[in-house]
DNA sequence: AGCAATTACGATCTGCGTAAGAATA
DNA sequence: TATTCTTACGCAGATCGTAATTGCT
């Protein structure tokens, strides 16, 4: 296996492209990094850099290898998170949400909720929601998605409806129908929460929790 | 950042239950490995073990981060296997096939390849050409599938028809058309390669090759 | 001359083993 | 008593820095 101080020395090299600037930028000495670079071709038993007098470059396969060295170092990093967001899962609970609907109903409910219950009331991305999961950032998330994979599941919760009142002052309310698109680019005046009871005109939207496993 | 050794003793204790055992199929002895689940802790922040006067278990997070472990030993393995491969690459080439027909043509030329072109002539498996690409275990893979990833792509080589001669004794022969259905079941001579020019009866398959980038 | 890489040497650190101790079943 | 984990001490190996050397531009 390759030592992570190896790893983050040819990474670092691939970027910087000196030993010098690598070693300044790693807060080390030139000398160690020329040893590292040896060790590494050693250890690997391949030839990763072209030599010469005073001047050093990357080979294809050394090229390769650092691209391998900063993945590594990214699934390393990654693990430390997600050992460390599961433990404080043991003892708090991340809620979050894709969609306005089930915030506004959390944030209703929220006085209710225990101290190591937190709901973060930004809209997340939809393309985020398995990473954040995986990475136990989050403990669940509301969506209107279904996802299954090794490490998440959903589980169906209900259906959301927004309604829209109009009174009877107003152009459209003579129609016997109104669709959403007859509404387009009109201003509404937004209910409070204490009147979420109220609804009338029915938007399709099934709401979902995804959760870790 | 995590040290390997740490990661290797974290991943075998989950696994072996107990330090001394650990100790024993690391080659190391117990006071070493009680060291490492220490500084596991500490570089951590978290408590991974519950610890009894002559008994210590995982804690749930201790499970989680003990799969994390595995997780990161493995990518830094494949990721050496990776580099190796590459470099061999670089050298020679590494053909293989999923499906019989390039085989047979493949192993008709191989006099006329390089000595650093190399025919596995077994049949691998359709869903195991990406992960051996990607490790640069192969360098192309004759395939009748089309693939598409960061690091594999395919080019369409040519159709691949089969042929089968019915002599005029046959008890088929008088028939119009005759489907392979209708061949189940039946006992083949197999021509030579030599012979493969006789085609006579098609049989749909696009054969396309698959390579690392 | 100035910059970049290498080589050589010495010091520090850190991980390992041995030996002894404490607790349980 | 046998097993398991922990603590304490000393050593060996490995990595790092300093200093000196070589080679190019």
């Amino acid at each position: 296996m390759l030592d992570n101080y190896l790893l983050e020395e040819l990474a670092t090299f691939a970027e910087c492209k000196t030993l010098a600037k690598t070693a300044e930028k790693l807060h080390m000495t030139q000398p160690s990094i020329t040893r590292g670079t040896k060790k590494l071709e050693e250890e690997l038993g391949v030839q990763l850099f072209e030599r010469y007098p005073n001047h050093i470059t990357l080979t294809k396969t050394g090229e390769l290898a650092a691209q391998v060295a900063a993945h590594i170092i990214k699934v390393n990093q990654e693990g430390i998170e997600k050992i460390r967001n599961f433990d404080q899962s043991q003892h708090s609970i991340q809620l979050g949400v894709t969609i306005p609907g089930p915030r506004i109903l959390l944030q209703h409910l929220k006085v209710e909720f225990p101290d190591n219950v937190h709901l973060n009331p930004e809209l997340l991305s939809e393309d985020s929601i398995t990473s954040l999961l995986e990475k136990n950032e989050y403990t669940l998330i509301f969506s209107d998605q279904e996802i299954f994979t090794d490490q998440v599941e959903s589980r169906y919760l209900g259906d959301e409806t927004m309604s829209v009142h109009l009174n009877q002052f107003m152009y459209l309310a003579s129609q016997s129908s109104v669709a959403f698109k007859d509404l387009k680019g009109l201003s509404f005046l937004v209910l409070s929460c204490r009147s979420l009871e109220r609804n009338h005109t029915k938007c399709n939207s099934r709401c979902k929790i995804s959760l870790s496993k």
